[in-house]
DNA sequence: TAGCGTAACTTAACAGTGTTAACCAAATGT
DNA sequence: ACATTTGGTTAACACTGTTAAGTTACGCTA
């Protein structure tokens, strides 16, 4: 009766993500992943100390694929200025194209992240850092005016962050359009970090 | 053994609050409110048609003194900048000020949020309207170059709310001093929205 | 004053949750 | 042929939200 040859930890995640990408946190619970890939709930046990660890291992997946897509997207034009957008828009793309990797990342409440390995951020970090480098290279090159590099990139995130929070917590106001309030978001942030210089 | 002269009500809500600020979403339990005011948990659902309802008043009352706060805020200062600012300054610091009030806004995820009935959402807006109504005001004086009002004070909303949800579900990098973060990131977006012009 | 109605609460139970301890069978190593 | 390890199992504990049914006490009316 067993599924294939895919190792059961495999089949573990699968039917993980499956539940989770579709009906979210509170949907998942051990005995509904055994019951999905035939196997008594604490199976899940000998390949995972506990449902943070299984969820957090998910997570982990999520942010690598996250922060590859943002590398891939950056990788792809040249310039400082074309860069910077590019990481910003292939951050918006991840979270509008892949809905539900992108929403796993902060599903998890702060009480279960507080037990989120730091080392684990570590790859998290791996996009903050690409976006540092491209606003220290603006900086020098004399297209923005910051202090510091790292605060900003890190504000950057945040501000992306919440613009997706709301659109997908359903928080936005029925009368407006959300494609139309992204764009207008993106534009926001974006010139609030280059110098506009007006010549009249 | 009745506490108080205050209703069961109220005495329920009171214990719910403090559960809820000080443990978290996940620690509220009917029966642990019921324990802690001397009643059982069934009683509850007399005054609350479930956990959700319950936790929908909490946010409610939340709201409503973050509105007024934003309200009292905006009315201190004059000027189409000044308020604008002040406004923004309002939001942040009452999240700032009282983090568990601020934080049970957005405690809930999106499925419970779904359930939260609509209407409820007309006394979060004040806030918005309020932000939008002084945005139209520094178009029509030429200090902001907007097309949408609305669009523009939602996605300050979101911005602002990025900031705190990433202090406060702990997200951000160590080597970052958090106030400072704040600061950097309302100086951002204020500046985003405004219209600079440099002379040289 | 007796009886009815209802308001305010309780107990018992259902169906589910994460997690642990103890157990068992089959494969592997010597 | 025997011991050990691997990969699973079942039973149980202590929780969870919620419902149905039962109980007690008070207020109104006849």
């Amino acid at each position: 009766m067993s599924k294939n040859q895919s190792t059961l930890r495999d089949r573990i995640l699968e039917a993980s993500r499956k539940v989770l990408f579709s009906k979210g946190y509170d949907a998942l619970s051990m005995r509904k992943i055994g019951k999905e890939i035939g196997v008594s709930a604490t199976s899940i046990y000998l390949y995972f100390k506990n449902k943070d660890h299984l969820v957090h291992t998910i997570i982990e997946e999520s942010v690598e694929e996250l922060s590859a897509a943002i590398e891939k997207g950056a990788a792809r034009v040249s310039g400082t200025i074309a860069r910077f957008e590019a990481i910003i828009r292939s951050y918006v793309d991840f979270a509008l194209d892949q809905p539900e990797k992108y929403q796993v990342i902060y599903m998890v409440r702060p009480e279960a992240m507080g037990r989120y390995p730091k080392d684990k951020f570590r790859k998290a970090r791996r996009g903050y850092t690409l976006l540092e480098s491209v606003i220290r290279q603006g900086v020098d090159e004399g297209v923005m005016e910051l202090e510091h590099p790292m605060i900003a990139a890190y504000s950057i995130w945040a501000q992306l962050h919440g613009i997706i929070d709301v659109v997908y917590n359903q928080r936005l106001d029925s009368r407006i359009d959300r494609s139309q309030f992204i764009e207008e978001s993106i534009d926001h942030i974006v010139q609030g970090f280059l110098i506009r210089i007006t010549t009249n």
